[in-house]
DNA sequence: AACACACTCAACCGCTCGGTG
DNA sequence: ACACCGAGCGGTTGAGTGTGT
């Protein structure tokens, strides 16, 4: 073997850019019936024309059956700011807290929205602690106003020591950054409040793909082989969506076969129509589609 | 309507880490 | 102890989309 490091596959000869739904179904199907022990050799194996790495990032971010999709939570984004800034830059570290959420979507949300809104509040925290009421006012046009004047508090309450001992963050003048506090503040930075996320990468007809997308959602499909994709993968703490352990199979084939379908869904392959799905766990992997009511119905 | 600029986020790149022989 | 390898991580990029003029 010669010096160096080898490459991690033949540049010249492997796809990039976006995936299309017909590779992401070669993956899953592939994934489905022999998990992903070596992604290295798993784009070969797969009959795929793609990195290794490529594959791996593109199951774990988008295709895992328990990524949740759809905007970020208030609760969601207050916690990212805690942990942010008590762990920094480690989105692996800060995703394991926030379940289907990836360190990729973190890294993204952190840089796009929240970092700004940091910013934001924690100027005017300065500002707030310079002037009065009043001029506070004037400076911001009435807003912030009350957001400001509870985190002025809370961090003058931090400064004292009493930050709020459920969380490690005590050093942080955003400590106890409630909920209410970051709504309010999305409310004055205009944030869009769009619910549903439809992811893209919806290319063409492919018939193949069709065919394929056929077969998988068959009665054939060795369901037990998706089941310890969920079970082997990842840390089951982490998990949110699939408990199959003491369900029957004809359970497991049915949630299965709703995840597949509602991969179908995501993926933009289905025509538009009225479907009602019922199950709590497919309500969990529908997270960010339009959800209609609280018996778990959906309609796509 | 057309253009420019800003924003978003999926995907890539290069590096580090941990396991193995 | 060392070298190699695969997996994982964080920074960065750029195509696509939205918004303002």
């Amino acid at each position: 073997m010669g010096k160096g490091r080898a490459p991690c596959c033949d540049k010249s000869k492997v796809k990039k850019g976006p995936w299309t739904p017909a590779e992401d179904l070669k993956l899953i199907s592939f994934i489905q019936k022999n998990g992903h022990g070596n992604w290295r050799s798993l784009p070969k194996q797969a009959g795929l024309l793609r990195c290794g790495k490529s594959c791996r990032l593109r199951w774990i971010n988008y295709l895992r059956p328990d990524v949740k999709r759809g905007n970020f939570t208030p609760e969601e984004e207050n916690t990212i700011i805690k942990l942010h800034d008590s762990l920094g830059n480690r989105w692996s570290k800060i995703a394991s807290y926030l379940p289907g959420r990836t360190d990729n979507e973190i890294k993204n949300v952190w840089n796009t929205h929240l970092k700004k809104r940091v910013g934001i509040l924690n100027k005017d925290i300065k500002i707030n602690t310079t002037t009065t009421q009043e001029e506070f006012e004037t400076n911001n046009k009435g807003q912030y106003i009350d957001v400001a004047t509870s985190l002025v508090e809370e961090a003058t309450a931090s400064a004292a020591g009493s930050c709020s001992p459920t969380s490690s963050y005590g050093s942080l003048n955003l400590c106890n950054l409630s909920t209410d506090h970051v709504r309010a503040a999305e409310a004055c930075d205009n944030q869009d409040q769009v619910i549903n996320e439809i992811p893209s990468d919806s290319a063409g007809t492919d018939i193949d793909f069709w065919d394929m997308l056929d077969t998988d959602l068959s009665p054939d499909l060795d369901y037990s082989k998706v089941l310890d994709i969920y079970s082997n993968h990842s840390d089951q703490s982490q998990l949110q969506a699939p408990h199959y352990t003491n369900e029957s199979s004809s359970d497991q084939h049915d949630e299965c076969q709703k995840w597949l379908r509602y991969l179908e869904i995501e993926l933009g392959l289905t025509q538009t129509s009225t479907t009602t799905y019922t199950g709590a766990n497919y309500y969990e992997c529908c997270d960010g589609f339009t959800t209609q009511d609280q018996n778990n119905t959906m309609q796509v």
